[in-house]
DNA sequence: TATTGTTATACTCTATAACTATA
DNA sequence: TATAGTTATAGAGTATAACAATA
């Protein structure tokens, strides 16, 4: 393959790609809102790891710890999380899901991976290919 | 393959293209920034066809068309897209690059393709596959 | 009557800066 | 001093509802 065409279909793959995030984005918003979520406090009931300061959770949402304020304050006036005092640390708080926290975040869970966009027409051999291919961009640091 | 490791294996994807996405879009958010421009401003600057009604505009992004207004506001403040109204419709406006709007989005495009995360590590044949699979996605219509 | 763009409103998310309580 | 969480603030994106101009 020349050096050309293989610029070629990088571009073509990078329109290709944000349009498959674009899909991917709207289903999970759309999974979010049926269930009264905004996408980030979808985000944060699945991401973490239970119990999780919210220092953790500002790295993991690449956003200022200031933010994680407003999220975890409108999950926990609905009951789905509640602020924990760390015992090793009492400046931090360990956000924790209650039962109906875990709850919410199952049925997410389920609804997310119901109606997937895209997996349902792939057949196991390609499901294979695709687990290989998208660790390269999970594994891959993002660059600074 | 048993159908319950299907399941299995649909579960991990899942979590992949998610992890995939988020790299992806903190790539996309990263190039938009050091352009001074937000991610929605990036997307309409590189989206559509040039002259483009905001009515299309909304659905291509899949929100409110009162949502355009601003966005387009901003972008018009800065003197990289201008609204003209159509000769057809006259309740339409088509909004339009400017010159510098065209040359920022030539700016985006190199940024964005450049240092795409994944892509790199990638050969060639691997490329092909991966083109083919995202084909499911793009072409996926989203389930309502 | 229906549609396009607009405004007003309210909510969420975002970064920045300043504050408090702990370490 | 440094760090975890908070508050205040300002800007951007979002949906909803109402409106003017046009079809």
């Amino acid at each position: 393959m020349s050096r050309r065409s293989r610029v070629d279909q990088v571009e073509r793959l990078v329109g290709q790609l944000f349009g498959a995030v674009d899909v991917l984005q709207t289903h999970f918003e759309q999974c979010a809102t049926e269930l009264d979520l905004t996408p980030q406090q979808a985000r944060l009931l699945s991401s973490s790891g239970s119990p999780c300061s919210q220092r953790d959770l500002a790295q993991q949402f690449c956003c200022d710890a200031s933010n994680i304020v407003g999220i975890v304050d409108r999950l926990e006036q609905r009951g789905l999380v509640v602020r924990q005092p760390s015992v090793h640390d009492r400046r931090v708080k360990q956000v924790v899901l209650t039962p109906d926290g875990e709850a919410l975040r199952e049925r997410f869970r389920v609804a997310l991976t119901a109606n997937m966009p895209g997996l349902s027409s792939l057949a196991g051999a390609q499901l294979d290919q695709l687990e290989m291919l998208l660790a390269h961009f999970t594994n891959t640091p993002v660059s600074t």
